[in-house]
RNA sequence: GCCGGCUUAGCACAGUGGUAGUGCAACGGUUUUGUAAACCGUAGGUCGGGGGUUCGAAUCCCUCAGCCGGCACCA
């Protein structure tokens, strides 16, 4: 006789047993209609399943995220479907749903092509529209395993070995195709009808690259097809603000073959890095650093000891000198900075010592890791070493992250994602040194306030980390800053300070980064600003230009006047419309275009408009000066355009 | 590194075995112009590199490189 409590606190009896379609039904057509599954206890169920207890139960729909959620894994099952139908020796791997859609990673002999997914689309719509009723059956594992050995499906049978004995087995399926699955799933094919087929591409088995590589099929599915089309037209607007689109439009850098994963940057793309480094050198001399710089080649030697070579030889660029020296190009700032320590006798009086270094590196990454500027061979840290006490981690570390959040807010992130990760598999020192460091950077996460998610066994091979990790126009996450606790290089390179009680006591070494690669970073910022960046950063500030030529002398005089002020400004004295001119300067993403014609020229004004086509009037050669210096010193914090119109309101 | 795709003028692209094309940009000329594209003309390519098949290759095959999408990797 179960009491089934609604979400609105309603409640409902039945006789019998229920399942949650009947109690769907019972509330109304259009309910039993749009369910999809039912949380029955918080517990995401079919709305075949039945309830013969007292249980809260609120139904699934695609209105809900849970209902998203089985769309797509159902639409998972029906590209599975598809494809053995289509090609019936593809054997079943796995099919998750993922963020806004699904994969499945098949066995099959050859990849898949293009015509393929065409193909396989098409059938999967045809199996939707037939609306066959999707059924589930349980089986005791070790039958299932037999099951799916003799169907030949021998990727099932070994996941579904691994689960422990004596476990129900579920399977779901439509017509006459069956697959292993948790569930649960949509009731009827019918109910998917807002799907695409987005790519192919290759995965590993197990996601190791020692096992052979599957064929892997991504999706997207949503409740309907105008949020599939919303969702395709976003992706569409993301491709516009890739940043290595953005970098050739906007003349900021090129790559070409002779340097792959090197960065050539032009004029523009330099100004903009060049502001970086004047940013952060001051922000991080307020916090206590002194700035260093260290060779790029050192002695192969150096990088056997600090165990760099070990682990990452294979990614290091080697030279031989013709005396037949080896020398490595540095692929981290660490060990140069302890060299720096190592200079003299340090006292405990020095420390927390702080070594910043705007440091360039060379990794010898893979071929096919190489991403624009977001992943290169050769980028630019703004690295730094603080060799302090134990005790003085904590105070450290939270003096970073509230720098580092500081910094990214002043750039527009505010969503920033922090990963906490510990001991990878591959390492150098003891377990003790790795319980102390790790739980001493636990200790000043939890001082710093920051939520972090675990992020197991990917720390460096010194140390455990602090990942920031910022978010691409496409939602594709990249690491930039970083904050690792370093017992052990310290001590494998021989660092060391005199203490109170004059003894010899190691240092501990915390690395931070804050923008991590500026590479990387400027990648990011062009993408989050799709290449609109703001006025302190632009490589161009502002354009003057005149309606003719008769308005030159003049363009060049006020020209002038704003550089003297620093602003980078330059002229367009083309004999061009001034339409014409605009236009070029706004697909530029010139932040200020000044305009002089008669009237200007006559009142010593500039007509301002914006790049967002924003026509801001005319206003006093003194007064936009000191507009546009508020803005860029106030890195946008006081906005030209919202002062000009409050004061045009008010 | 692995799987797949791509590489033609500065950029975006067309061209499936028979004399390399279009648009924009560039350059030259005319137009002195009031807030997102004036008009006319000119030039520009050993079709990513190398090798092969063929009477003949941008086009078919092999190979190398780079790039793109994933996977793996990321100190």
């Amino acid at each position: 006789m179960p009491a089934i409590t609604l979400p609105d606190g309603s409640q409902k009896h039945f006789e019998h047993s229920v399942s949650v379609a009947e109690v769907a039904a019972s509330i109304g057509p259009g309910l039993a209609k749009a369910a999809l599954a039912g949380k029955v206890n918080g517990e995401l169920v079919d709305t075949s399943a039945s309830i013969d207890r007292d249980a809260t139960l609120s139904i699934v729909t695609d209105k809900d995220p849970e209902g998203l959620s089985v769309i797509r894994h159902s639409t998972a099952h029906l590209l599975a479907n598809a494809v053995q139908e289509l090609f019936p020796e593809a054997q079943v791997t796995i099919g998750p749903v993922i963020e806004n859609g699904f994969y499945y990673d098949f066995a099959y002999k050859r990849p898949f092509s293009t015509e393929d997914l065409a193909a396989i689309e098409k059938r999967m719509a045809e199996i939707a529209a037939k609306d066959l009723k999707v059924h589930r059956r349980v089986l005791p594992r070790d039958e299932a395993v037999a099951h799916f050995k003799r169907i030949g499906e021998h990727y099932k049978a070994e996941i579904i070995s691994a689960i422990p004995q004596g476990e129900l087995i579920s399977l779901y399926g439509q017509g006459d195709w069956e697959d292993l699955c948790r569930g649960p799933h949509v009731p009827s094919t019918g109910k998917l009808r807002a799907f695409k087929l987005m790519k192919v591409a290759g995965a590993y088995w197990r996601g190791d690259s020692r096992n052979e590589m599957l064929q892997r099929i991504y999706g997207t599915a949503w409740a309907n097809e105008k949020q599939l089309k919303e969702y395709l037209t976003r992706l569409e607007e993301a491709e516009k603000r890739d940043h290595r689109r953005i970098g050739r439009e906007l003349d900021l850098f090129h790559f070409q073959e002779e340097a792959p994963g090197a960065v050539f940057w032009h004029p523009k793309g330099w100004a903009l890095f060049q502001q970086l480094i004047n940013y952060m050198r001051q922000r991080q001399t307020e916090a206590g650093y002194q700035e260093v710089n260290t060779p790029q080649v050192m002695d192969r030697d150096l990088w056997v000891k600090s165990g760099h070579i070990e682990t990452f030889g294979e990614n290091m660029y080697m030279t031989q000198t013709p005396d037949e020296r080896v020398f490595a190009l540095k692929p981290m700032n660490c060990p140069g900075h302890i060299q720096v320590f190592k200079q003299g006798l340090r006292s405990y009086r020095e420390l927390p010592l702080r070594l910043a270094e705007f440091g360039a590196v060379h990794r010898y990454e893979p071929s096919g890791a190489l991403h624009g500027l977001m992943r290169v061979r050769a980028f630019t840290q703004d690295d730094a070493h603080i060799f302090c006490t134990p005790d003085q981690i904590t105070a450290e570390s939270v003096k970073i992250t509230d720098l580092i959040l500081s910094i990214y807010r002043d750039f527009g992130f505010t969503d920033v994602r922090i990963k906490f990760s510990d001991r990878p598999a591959k390492r150098v020192g003891s377990d003790e040194i790795w319980d102390q460091a790790e739980m001493a950077l636990r200790h000043a996460a939890a001082a710093a306030g920051i939520e972090t998610t675990l992020n197991a066994g990917e720390g460096a091979f010194y140390g455990p980390k602090l990942e920031f990790v910022l978010r691409d126009a496409i939602g594709r996450d990249w690491q930039c800053g970083t904050l690792q606790v370093d017992f052990n290089l310290p001590a494998r390179l021989g660092a060391s300070y005199i203490g109170e009680d004059s003894q010899k006591h190691m240092p501990v070494m915390v690395h931070r980064a804050m923008f991590g690669s500026l590479e990387r970073f400027i990648g990011i910022l062009i993408e989050h600003h799709a290449g609109k960046l703001p006025a302190w950063l632009a490589p161009v500030q502002a354009v003057v230009m005149g309606i003719s030529n008769s308005q030159d002398k003049y363009c060049l005089e006020v020209a002038e006047n704003l550089k003297n002020q620093g602003l980078r400004v330059e002229t367009d004295l083309r004999y061009e419309k001034v339409g014409f001119k605009i236009r070029e300067h706004t697909l530029k993403r010139v932040p200020f275009l000044l305009i002089a014609g008669e009237r200007e020229v006559e009142a010593r004004t500039l007509a301002v408009r914006t790049r967002g086509g924003k026509d801001l009037g005319s206003l006093e050669l003194a007064e936009l000066n000191t507009l546009l210096c508020d803005e860029v010193a106030s890195r946008g914090r006081l906005v030209l355009e919202d002062r000009v119109s409050q004061r045009r309101s008010g």
